[in-house]
DNA sequence: TAAATAATAATAAACATTTAGTATTCAAGT
DNA sequence: ACTTGAATACTAAATGTTTATTATTATTTA
């Protein structure tokens, strides 16, 4: 996910560095979910630049100090909208971190591919949900299920009709915009 | 995460190997939200094991082929209630495994200390709430926060509200079984 | 103006997880 | 008896994250 959020955010800033971008995700509001540490930035940014999808842009000289700042590739913006998709299609119950990611930089992709990968996304919940209900039956007909295991399916089961509910408005949204 | 299922796993069931504490995760459904890797379970057992939280305690030879099993220590079982206390008390909202986890082994910590935990984490949510709200507010004067940004942030106040509701459903079934 | 504090910029090392396997044994069918 | 596929048991290497720390520069405050 830092990946996504560090490719995102130089693709919609500009070039910055390490620095720069956990100052961005502070104003963006997004460290308040994404809890990304200051060292994954820059392990990413290196990460990134052994892959080309950033480069070294300039190295800023302050005195003793020296500032890395990075740009996006030509490369790296492909990358970053096929992870972007990606993130909309991964299942937000449980880990709904990647879909925020997605949300923070919806507009740099197609309304109906996002609209198919939201999709896809509910596709998957419901399955998890359909597959955790299937082995819930096949337990309780050899034992009864405890307690505290049923709060945890049932918490779970929630959180499914939360982000199908999140999701289809979401949709319902999207449509209008196109 | 994995640690405590692993611990909490050799405390219930007694010495395993890393396969059969796989099996164990499949037929207690807990590999249904974990999402535990095999390799994973693997280096934690070494990992517990350089830490003297667990020790090989046989090693079952079958042909060619050698079985690790291990047993949890005395030291290792006051780690894992350590631990499980620190899971009630980790906020569960965007991140919900480490309750679930907590859950699964409830009975192995003092319901009392439970209760206490489960108030310091409505706690915790409640001020990650309030500090949502807070810099929401604050950028709101600035500028005003794009639609994209807002789904998020209702997304999670929403989960908030049904952890805390969650939260207060533990509590009440704890409170009947004092 | 000197000292203390905060902000800037980044790194190393420890720690954890994931991917992608390998190799053996067992069971079932032919 | 032989092959084939599933189950068993584990590992290496790549990848990713976290903790703790360092060092410099800028800003306050005494």
């Amino acid at each position: 996910m830092t990946r996504v959020m560090v490719l995102g955010l130089l693709s919609q800033y500009g070039p910055m560095s390490g620095y720069e971008i956990q100052q961005k995700m502070q104003s963006a509001q997004t460290d308040k979910w994404a809890y990304v540490q200051p060292a994954s930035i820059y392990h990413a940014l290196k990460k990134l630049d052994k892959e080309q999808f950033v480069i070294l842009d300039t190295l800023e000289q302050t005195g003793n100090r020296s500032k890395a700042i990075y740009s996006i590739t030509e490369k790296g913006k492909m990358e970053f909208e096929r992870l972007l998709i990606k993130s909309f299609e991964k299942s937000s119950v449980i880990f709904p971190t990647a879909l925020y990611t997605a949300l923070t930089f919806m507009e740099n992709a197609n309304t109906k591919e996002i609209l198919k990968a939201l999709d896809t996304q509910k596709q998957i919940i419901e399955k998890i949900c359909e597959d955790m209900k299937i082995g819930q039956e096949e337990k309780s007909q050899i034992m009864e299920i405890p307690q505290n295991v049923m709060m945890i399916f049932n918490n779970i089961y929630a959180q499914c009709e939360m982000q199908l509910k999140f999701i289809a408005d979401m949709k319902k949204e999207l449509k209008l915009n196109i």
